[in-house]
RNA sequence: GCCUCGGUAGCUCAGUUGGAUAGAGCAACAGCCUUCUAAGCUGUGGGUCAUGGGUUCGAAUCCCGUCCGGGGUACCA
């Protein structure tokens, strides 16, 4: 049992004996010491003294002499400015190292058939352009936010919403029946993905040229837009669709499916999967349905011109719209119909939506208007809204061809990676394909690990000049470490170097091995907290922070060289557990560790 | 206009439920490879935590105002 808890009790108790006042547990503040000051742990006693009507440093005495006393692993304590630092036993830190080692998922809770089950959905792109470095962050959160989650025992459903219909669609389609030539990827070469996103750039084009010709001619610029040849003709290819004409649909599929084979070569790159994948052409009409009810049930209202709406005044929010005046659905109706469908397949307990913040409007509507279809879900749905992906020069556009593309940009870290490794002669001995995998474990981690560690909720920047880097704070740096561990692992298994260990030891710990084992027992916490914080970002800089202590560790200590057998022991198992800790915190944010790098 | 989220070192970012003297990395400068991997370590310089008030033993953190920026705001997804 860590010992926080039973120092929290003992306070409890202490305030009681001591000042005859019952407090809460929760009311006791402890905090790991300052660095600079002789501690292990620290209670804050400053809540306590209107019970004790004493001095701060009178009542820290108090308090620390009554834990002295009652506490085991207390061996004694100092108190500075009215702070009541505790400092323990070594055993207690050793005992907790060695239940570190031990534990088969340190830090992970093991879950049930009885778990909550949680789904998620993430990455949910459009299939009419190739994936950016926005949809990176997105599937790079969401998978993140489903290994924590599971590592908190949850049962966790993974889910994707494609964006295969609407107009998007039909323009790179149109563009392809134009213009298209009969390409395809086998005859060009080009990943699917890329080659239908090439046709929606030519669409653009061809229309924006239509539109100013228009314009020259006389025509006003928003009625040029609606009458360009190539939008009318996208608008067509559209109601063929809807109304389900074979041609139409043939292309459709086919184009779709030159993207998903685009797209499932990224997601394996990213290293990102699901358990459940819904579209968008099988959830619309569910949605359709759900709205027609509603309007049957009087929840919404129809306009004059067929349009159905749903009022939201007394939500404090607009009025919105359900179905067009011709009953085509907009992007409300289809979530709605996609929502319905998915607790229909699960017994969902939450529903966490992975989507940008630029929709966090669309999620609080979304949230009601599915609330007042009577689905008691509504209310739960958790929208994990992050912020964008800036580029050095602003935003990124598609249209305006300002977008990192992310099979470009994973391919360039991998060359760098690999240049990187060569430059510093490393892997020498490994085989080209041994080499080759390590490039991509190093170039991921790097890629990953730079857009995790920063608060989801924020808007990043990305300088692809500046942010390919493999110092510092970054996920190389981490498994930098792990291999180093790793090796020296392995030199002592070649040594016959074992480390034998019981808590009752005695040992003297140094500042240093003492601060990394205090670091090591505050990883289970740090798991727990960010799966309810769901921040990827919280065990990132966590993972960080142990590594670096580890770091100044191991150049201020030998750990093989060592000539007290107990001392090499615990230093051994200090980095064995360690190494664990960063495997396992790595897998919470999708990255693999090298074992050699 | 209204709603919402941000503003911490030159740059990119951390900063647990309010706790002690605000932390890393990058960039700059100076050191450290004959030992277990130097993708590392050590040191120096760098801050009005946007700003003004409030709450209290204590505020980067909570509340209110102001300024700046992102996003949203009735038929794009």
């Amino acid at each position: 049992m860590l010992i926080e808890q039973t120092l929290k009790e003992n306070i409890v108790k202490a305030v009681s004996e001591l000042y005859s006042v019952e407090i809460q547990l929760e009311t006791v503040l402890i905090q790991a010491t300052r660095k600079d000051v002789e501690g292990d742990l620290t209670v804050v006693v400053f809540p306590f003294l209107r019970y004790s009507r004493k001095s701060p440093e009178q009542t820290a005495v108090d308090l620390g002499h009554f834990l002295e006393k009652n506490v085991e692993d207390i061996s004694s304590y100092t108190v500075v400015r009215g702070f009541l630092n505790l400092i323990i036993a070594q055993k207690y830190w050793v005992k907790q190292l060695l239940e570190a080692n031990a534990a088969a998922q340190y830090g992970c809770v093991a879950g049930s058939e009885e778990s909550p089950l949680i789904m998620i959905e993430y990455s949910s792109p459009n299939t009419n352009k190739p994936l950016h470095l926005g949809h990176i962050r997105n599937n790079l959160l969401g998978y993140s936010l489903a290994e924590i989650m599971k590592a908190n025992g949850n049962r966790v459903v993974k889910t994707n919403i494609v964006n295969d219909r609407g107009i998007h669609i039909c323009k790179s389609m149109y563009a392809w029946q134009k213009w298209g030539e009969g390409k395809t990827p086998e005859s060009t070469g080009i990943k699917g993905d890329h080659l239908v996103g090439e046709f929606y750039v030519l669409f653009d084009q061809h229309y924006k040229e239509e539109i100013r010709d228009l314009m020259n001619g006389g025509l006003a610029k928003e009625e040029a837009e609606q009458q360009a040849p190539s939008i009318v003709a996208a608008r067509e290819l559209l109601l063929k669709w809807e109304a389900r004409d074979p041609e139409t649909i043939a292309l459709w599929s086919r184009m779709n499916q030159w993207v998903y084979e685009g797209f499932n070569v990224t997601y394996k790159e990213l290293g990102v999967n699901f358990d459940k994948i819904y579209y968008e052409s099988e959830t619309y009409l569910a949605g359709k349905e759900e709205v027609m009810r509603g309007l049957e049930a009087g929840i919404f209202y129809q306009k004059e011109d067929g349009s159905v709406w749903a009022d939201l005044a007394g939500e404090g929010l607009d009025q919105k719209i359900l179905l067009r005046n011709d009953g085509t659905s907009v992007y409300m109706t289809q979530d709605i119909g996609t929502a319905k469908l998915r607790f229909n397949d699960f017994a969902i307990d939450k529903m966490i939506y992975v989507v940008g913040n630029e929709q966090n409007y669309h999620f609080q509507v979304l949230s009601i208007l599915l609330d007042k279809l009577g689905f008691e879900w509504g209310r739960g749905l958790h929208h994990f809204s992050y912020g964008m992906v800036e580029l050095p020069n602003g935003k990124m556009k598609s249209r305006e061809g300002t977008v990192v593309d992310a099979d470009d940009l994973i391919a360039e870290m991998v060359e760098v990676a690999r240049r990187t490794s060569v430059e510093l002669g490393k892997l020498e001995g490994y085989s080209e394909k041994e080499a080759g995998e390590t490039y991509k474990i190093i170039a991921m981690g790097a890629l990953k690990y730079f857009i995790l560690k920063v608060d989801p909720r924020k808007n990043m920047l990305f300088n692809p000049e500046e942010s390919i880097d493999f110092n510092g704070n970054t996920g190389s740096f981490i498994q930098y470490t792990y291999a180093r561990i790793r090796s020296v692992l392995r030199k002592a298994e070649e040594r016959g170097i074992s480390a034998v260990l019981t808590a009752d030891q005695p040992l003297m710990l140094t500042e240093k091995e003492q601060g990394l084992v205090k670091s090591v027992t505050l990883f289970p916490a740090t798991v727990k907290e960010a799966g309810e914080a769901y921040s990827p970002a919280f065990i990132a800089n966590y993972v960080y922070g142990l590594v670096k202590e580890y770091n100044q560790f191991y150049h201020d200590h030998s750990i093989l060289a060592e000539t007290d057998e107990t001392v090499r022991s615990f230093r051994l198992i200090l980095s064995e557990t360690v190494s664990k800790i960063i495997k396992t915190g790595m897998s919470l944010l999708g990255i693999d560790v090298p074992e050699r790098m």
